[in-house]
DNA sequence: CTATTTGGTCAAGTAGCTTGACTACCTGAG
DNA sequence: CTCAGGTAGTCAAGCTACTTGACCAAATAG
């Protein structure tokens, strides 16, 4: 292994930390200014069909309290809902309102405007190839930057 | 752009977590168990000799009071030491200890260590063409991962 | 039916940051 | 030189997103 292989571990979290960091300034730029980048992975849990505060808890990879609160400050920003869960009365499913539905198509946006300059910078083919190495690198997929 | 380009955040987001977990992790089972990934950080700008708090604070992108406590926390913790500045009384020259600097070379393997598996999974030239693009996208450099 | 597990919330505590205020020292204009 | 303003560092207090612990209600196992 090349000895200079030892920054990657800088230029990996700078690249995501300009990368959240990006998507999330023009999210808030979009008008929903009372959102952080935390919110955002527990929108893209809850985009699909939603899911429970368990559920939500161990994909943001805090404690189901911690994940209890989000929801509640989501719930009371109007960006989630509680309804009753269909087969378990203890649980409830959160589902985004379509404020929630609006935010991740904001969200959508600003990733794609924000990688626009890397698909210019390094052309579209290395930037796929980019993705494709990445993807195989099997990574686990705990989100759970607070370090 | 390609569609699937969308995921490169999570992608991104997940190796540098994975990375970053995984040091942290070999450090850990070093010996070094009063260590956080932010204090490595900290490592990396005071292992070129030495810097000031202010230097520290933003080099790590929180206030030079923040700075200031984890400096103090790694002296009582014997891994950095205080000297007087060579040309600014006011200012004091924050430098590694000899166990500061062995938790450095004990990053430096842990860091080898995480990454061989990378290496071996992608191949040597795709590894390197991946911290070569990373490179090229200039990225400000900001470590900050407190979202 | 009872015993245990599971989903969720309430309550209190904590770690790592923030803002604000202050002292000591440096720097530049006159 | 003097002195006004800027800078390095620390002390103190406050905030916020988490944590652990306790608890209830509903599900599930025996």
């Amino acid at each position: 292994m090349r000895h200079d292989l030892l920054d990657l571990p800088v230029l990996l979290l700078g690249a995501a930390g300009a990368l959240v960091e990006g998507i999330n300034a023009a999210v808030v730029a979009r008008g929903f200014t009372d959102l952080r980048p935390a919110h955002g992975f527990a929108f893209v849990r809850l985009s699909h069909g939603g899911a429970t505060v368990v559920e939500l808890a161990e994909h943001l990879g805090v404690t189901k309290q911690a994940a209890s609160q989000m929801a509640e400050e989501l719930v009371r920003k109007g960006y989630v809902e509680r309804r009753p869960h269909p087969v378990d009365a203890r649980a409830r499913l959160l589902v985004l309102t379509a404020q929630g539905v609006a935010c991740t198509r904001a969200a959508d946006e600003a990733a794609e405007e924000v990688l626009r300059p890397w698909a210019t910078a390094l052309g579209p083919e290395r930037l796929a190839a980019l993705r494709a190495d990445l993807s195989r690198l099997a990574v686990p997929g705990r989100i759970r930057p607070t370090w």
